[in-house]
DNA sequence: GAAATGTGTAACGCATCGGAGTACAGTTTT
DNA sequence: AAAACTGTACTCCGATGCGTTACACATTTC
């Protein structure tokens, strides 16, 4: 399932793989991108997550049949988020179920 | 495929079938998932996002049996936030494949 | 070795956002 | 009529994306 693994920051993909096949620095990604190069660099070593923005701006300038799906990358930060959510978030809820057999007992 | 209709705000899920599945009002609700009525009721009207923490929220609320899972609460948000972006924001960016034959020519 | 280039990162400022709290108006229920 | 429910606006707070600027460090190039 997915919940086994520690999901890796998006940006690191970028960094390790986009970049280095495209044989691109950090400074003519983020140009090409049209983002400012401190920018990217957040992205790229999981200081800042990407955006729906930045997820089409990938989309645009990888292409959608180059693995550059604005939906992929937006899946993955939604699936690294989560399990940072889910180490530093605990709420204690009552289910609803169980709300609801108290309702019925009622 | 994904792009071709405009998918629902997860709060009008939560509102129209979940909500009305459980006879519970948004005030019981809001109690239940330990947030605030106005906070649940910007959710439950589009005006604000799931969050992680709301889908976690709502995981333990729901339980994961019931169709409740955090990250598929979070990818459907994404997919909302990722049609909105698309009306909202055009990039012009030159694809990389571009930019890599005009190094190659260069 | 000096200059240029690339890189990470900090420190701002700005706009936006989630969330709590409060308050108010309008509706429905009792 | 009174109570409950609801949407929403407003303020306050903390966090975040992004741009700009600036710094220190490394690598490359002359």
């Amino acid at each position: 399932m997915s919940r086994m693994f520690n999901p890796p920051h998006p940006g690191e993909t970028l960094r390790e793989d986009i970049l280095p096949a495209l044989e691109l620095t950090v400074t003519q990604a983020a140009e090409q991108l049209g983002v400012a190069r401190p920018s990217l660099s957040r992205v790229l070593n999981g200081r800042a997550a990407i955006s729906p923005e930045m997820a089409l701006r990938l989309e645009q300038w990888l292409g959608v049949e180059n693995g550059g799906r604005a939906d992929l990358w937006l899946a993955e930060q939604a699936s690294y988020d989560l399990w940072q959510a889910r180490r530093s978030f605990k709420p204690k809820i009552k289910p609803a179920i169980a709300a609801a057999k108290s309702n019925t007992a009622a």
